[in-house]
DNA sequence: CGGTTGTTTGACGCAGTTCAAGCGGAGTGG
DNA sequence: CCACTCCGCTTGAACTGCGTCAAACAACCG
């Protein structure tokens, strides 16, 4: 289960932690291409959690036009926030067929009031995609084309590889140049001429679902990329401060 | 306190959560405009809740520019994720003279052990936050200038209204219009323009570090703003689920 | 083999940027 | 009380990055 492997980049799980994981999340469902996984508005019925394919947030303006605002990857868990929030304010959809892990509301909350620190580590997760959607906002208001769409390609690149869905230099990337442009606020013409640019400077390539980097320096230097804002280095904080169930350092005081 | 009249919005508070908040929030601290209240990269030493002014969440660029990412309102905790995740990253700054009450993550975390429904509502505000951090990518990325700036009037009132600083039809906006255009992404001399134009149009008029809005309809419309991301009329979900603390309603099964 | 979906290329126009300068109000020091 | 300065607002003119429109091309699929 990817949620696992996700999790335990951060700190071992213990066997009973893990098999009550895979107990809750027992259930799989497959989700076709251009399917919506959940609907704006809705009060959904699951929690989900990606194991395979790609899917995006997104949300639609009254023109017709589309606007991308995360890519949630293999191990995340897309609608935790519905536990707090009476209905979807976005719509999730299938890039591509996919696989997703559900389980109900019910099942989570027993399983993080059994496994209080497992509760801790999935919100943490929460938490950390409001970080990234911050940096969207910087993306799409004070960078130019080539500068955002560089940027998104560094981002996936570090959250790959954090999965381990990367390989070396290359990750699977099976996403058209319209996904693109609703990612990045951009044209899809004018995607296609960066991607190209990028292309022919030698930084990345881009074919067949997959994207190489050949230049990593570069590419971010090109995307003003830093990663503090993934906040992958981080040491683990298990320690959730809001339900004062078990112990831990404490960042003392002012 | 503001946070007890915020909070109280969504559902009434004992006198003990109250005290015990006015308690853990007893230093008030004063900051000055441009003054820095975190800054990007430290581990803040104090949890902090804005009491009046106004301040903003902004990212700095390598090329000087900036892009700010929120505007915290008066009852407001601006830095809840530093419970999670070790540094900032984003930088919050005063935009006018401002207080903040603060209190010291060790408090706030014995106030959300004694009374773990606080901790619930604390929370909460975080996760709506990430939905207006999601609202704010679309504006900045699929929006054109008029709308963006319209978006942003009629987000600001409707959460204005909310903490009841809104006047009617308008509420104070003390801001220049360079953080106009560091918060939607435009140039200066742009958003002077934009503002002109929705003044001609007799949408609003912003003087004096007050905005009023003369046709919410209009201005609605011209930003094709719908309030459902900011979550305000849901009804409250008091019950956190990640504590096992105590019972409550539960949003049953698959 | 034709239809559909995605990529590529070119020509053109415009929204928004940049540069530059003028203006008004508020604060400060003489 | 005036003079000077600083800061924010406003306006104009010129430039440009990106969008739009249109069409050709390529790959996949039934």
């Amino acid at each position: 289960l990817d949620i696992i492997r996700k999790l335990e980049l951060r700190s071992p799980l213990s066997t009973d932690e893990k098999s009550a994981l895979r107990a809750t999340f027992a259930t799989v469902r497959t989700f076709d291409r251009d399917q919506d996984l959940l609907t704006d508005g809705e009060h959904p019925a699951f929690v989900g959690a990606l194991l395979e394919g790609f899917i995006c947030r997104q949300k639609a303006l009254a023109a017709g036009q589309r606007q991308i605002v995360s890519f949630p990857l293999p191990g995340d868990i897309f609608d935790l926030n519905t536990f707090v929030v009476e209905r979807m304010d976005h719509t999730v959809s299938a890039l591509t067929r996919c696989r997703v892990a559900v389980a109900s509301h019910a099942a989570v909350r027993t399983l993080t009031e059994t496994y209080p620190r497992l509760g801790a580590m999935l919100w943490r997760d929460a938490i950390v995609e409001g970080s990234v959607f911050r940096e969207w906002v910087v993306n799409c208001g004070r960078r130019n084309a080539r500068e955002r769409t560089a940027h998104l390609f560094c981002e996936l690149a570090v959250r790959m590889t954090e999965v381990g869905l990367a390989n070396g230099q290359s990750y699977p990337l099976p996403l058209t140049q319209a996904n693109l442009s609703d990612a990045t606020g951009l044209s899809v013409v004018h995607v296609n001429r960066v991607v190209q640019q990028l292309r022919a400077d030698k930084l990345i390539s881009l074919a067949k679902g997959r994207l190489t980097i050949h230049d990593w320096n570069g590419l971010a230097l090109v995307g003003g990329f830093r990663a503090g804002y993934l906040h992958s280095g981080d040491k683990a904080r298990a320690r959730w401060p809001f339900h004062g169930l078990d112990q831990g350092e404490g960042d003392a005081a002012a």
